[in-house]
DNA sequence: GACGATATGTTGAAATTTCAGCGCATCCTT
DNA sequence: AAGGATGCGCTGAAATTTCAACATATCGTC
């Protein structure tokens, strides 16, 4: 029983690759979007939720859930892209807790400009090397794995598309 | 041509389904790994590295390749581990530039007991989860992608299966 | 063997992330 | 409506990672 739940060859090898292309493949985006528009992938990611959401604008708990980030590192990352100029605070009309963050004019530019770059990255480095059958099964993939972990509410506080 | 190189819906769930489990299942993993055996991911990579490299030492840049850290993050990340005892320096003897990075006994304590908690989480949150088949898919998926980023000498210093 | 080009490892400071804990607001139960 | 439980966002300090630069050593070539 002591080796019942270890990982076999097979296994090893699928979590290396899993990990090491995942550590790659953000590595080498954030390297390329950092060089070509100055924002981090963090940043990039805070700035591109905010861009797609109504309004320009999410309470900071609903964007931390959206990046995957604690309450406080979004704290903090707020704090840099308001200093910047990216990104505002507004106060919750409904919610007296609540924070919003607002994207500004100046943020939006920013993204677009940003995005371009960074998509161009993501397909020459991921979608013009899998196959079509390859994506698919990747986003299977992913989709098993993210339902495994998050649960419902997370789910839809993420955006993520429930069937 | 302006939106010749943009991400369809299909590509653009299928990044995101990536991502998002890429970074979840990380998370999820960093977080059982420090709760119950106090080592961050970081940390465990590099002892978990030299545990498996002959002489339970290796050269700190192929330690670095090999866990993804430039060379300034290693050095600081090893003197932290030298600090704790896990690792001990040592000069190369072929090469007076060269620092070997050697694991103690007591390292090589703490990455076992941490082992065993570990392997168990991956198992759980990523081999119960995906069929044979899509276990399959997955490394060969990643194996795609890594050496469509990494060049051959990058891989043969990560250890990389090379066929 | 002298030369410049490249590789190795470290350093210190700056930037970022993590961690523990706070104050306050809302929710839920009674 | 009082009470506690929970949720929200922020803060400051500690830990970690990034960044630019350095000193030294090896390599390749002439």
């Amino acid at each position: 029983m002591a080796q019942a739940r270890w990982l076999d060859d097979d296994e090893q090898a699928t979590w290396r690759s899993f990990l090491l292309a995942s550590k790659l493949l953000m590595d080498q985006v954030e390297r390329d979007l950092k060089k070509e528009s100055g924002l981090s992938f963090a940043y990039y990611d805070v700035l591109s939720r905010l861009s797609e959401a109504p309004g320009k604008s999410m309470r900071m708990a609903d964007l931390a859930v959206a990046c995957v980030f604690d309450r406080s590192r979004l704290s903090h990352t707020i704090d840099r892209l308001a200093r910047d100029g990216w990104v505002r605070r507004q106060e919750s009309s409904t919610d007296a807790r609540g924070q919003l963050a607002v994207l500004t004019p100046e943020g939006m530019k920013e993204v677009r400009r940003a995005a371009k770059l960074h998509v161009e990255r993501v397909r020459e480095l991921m979608f013009d090397r899998l196959s079509a059958e390859q994506q698919k099964q990747l986003r299977e993939i992913g989709e098993v794995l993210v339902t495994g972990i998050a649960d419902e509410a997370a789910l839809r506080r993420m955006g993520w598309p429930m069937d």
